[in-house]
DNA sequence: TACTCATATATGTAAAATACATCTATTTAG
DNA sequence: CTAAATAGATGTATTTTACATATATGAGTA
C-alpha cells in the first residue's frame, strides 16, 4: 500500500502537521477530474502559479502508485509522437483522495491555528 | 542562516506545497510569547491536539537556530531541577517569524485551492 | 540527410527532513 | 534506595525532495 498507510496497523501516518507529498493528491485529484497520462499531469499541475512537479519524483510516484493499486496504466500508441502511458484513477484510489482530503483539511486547519495565534 | 535561505542567492526556497519544519515557525512564535527552555516548549507545543515535537530534532533545531542568530539562550541553574538552556528570541528571529507567516499564509492558499477545486 | 527541438518516460544519487532509539544527569516522591 | 519526572543531547535509519542525466520518438528545418 501507499506510504501514508502502515499496511501493518492499518494506521494513517499523516501529521496534521505538514503535507508532504502533497505532489500526490494533487495528481489523484487531476486523474479524478480526467485520465491523462504523465507528462500532461506534469503540465497541469504547473499552471496556475503552482511550481511544476519535478519530473524525475513524478514519474516514480505514478508507477508507485499503480503498485499500490489507486491508479492503473495503459499504453497509447495511437497518438503521435514517443508512446504515452496512460493512467486512470482506480476506485481505491478515489477512496484515497478522499482520505487526503480530510487530511488536507487537518492541515489547513492545522495551519489556521497557527495564523490566527500569529498577529 | 536557516536552511530555507540561501546564502548565496537570498533567495527562500519555501514552497507554496508544503511546511516543512513546520515546528520551527510554532517554535518561534511560542517564544514570541514567552521566553523558555527546549522542555518547556516541547510541552507547550504538544498541547490544543497538535502532535508532540521529536525530542531529539527540536533541541538539535534549538541549537541550529542558535546558530543562525535567531534565539540566543542562557543556563538557567537557579530554579529546581537539571539545568535548564533558557531561548529567548533575537530581532532577527523575529523578523523570521514574519516571513514565516507569510509562507505559511501562501501554502494555506494552496491548499484552499486544492480544497475548492475538490469537493 | 542531418540537426535540433518538443514530447514522453525513466534511472541514479545527493541532500534535506523526519522518525526512532538511546544516553546522561538532576531532582522529587515513595 | 529506587523509580519517576525533568531536562538536554547524540546517533543513525528512513523517507522525502532536489538535481542531474539517460533514452527514445517524431516534427520541423537548414
Amino acid at each position: 500500500m501507499c506510504d501514508h498507510i502502515n499496511s501493518e496497523s492499518g494506521e494513517c501516518h499523516c501529521k496534521v502537521e505538514r503535507v508532504p507529498n502533497f505532489a500526490q493528491p494533487r495528481l489523484l485529484l487531476e486523474l479524478a477530474k480526467k485520465t491523462s497520462h504523465g507528462y500532461e499531469l506534469i503540465e497541469r499541475l504547473g499552471q496556475e502559479g503552482s511550481p511544476t512537479p519535478d519530473p524525475g519524483n513524478f514519474y516514480r510516484m505514478l508507477r508507485s502508485l499503480e503498485e499500490d493499486g489507486l491508479v492503473c496504466s495503459t499504453w497509447d500508441t495511437q497518438n503521435s509522437g514517443p508512446a504515452r502511458r496512460v493512467y486512470e484513477l482506480t476506485d481505491q484510489g478515489m477512496e484515497f483522495l478522499h482520505a487526503w482530503a480530510a487530511t488536507i483539511h487537518q492541515t489547513k486547519q492545522s495551519l489556521d491555528r497557527f495564523l490566527s495565534d500569529y498577529e
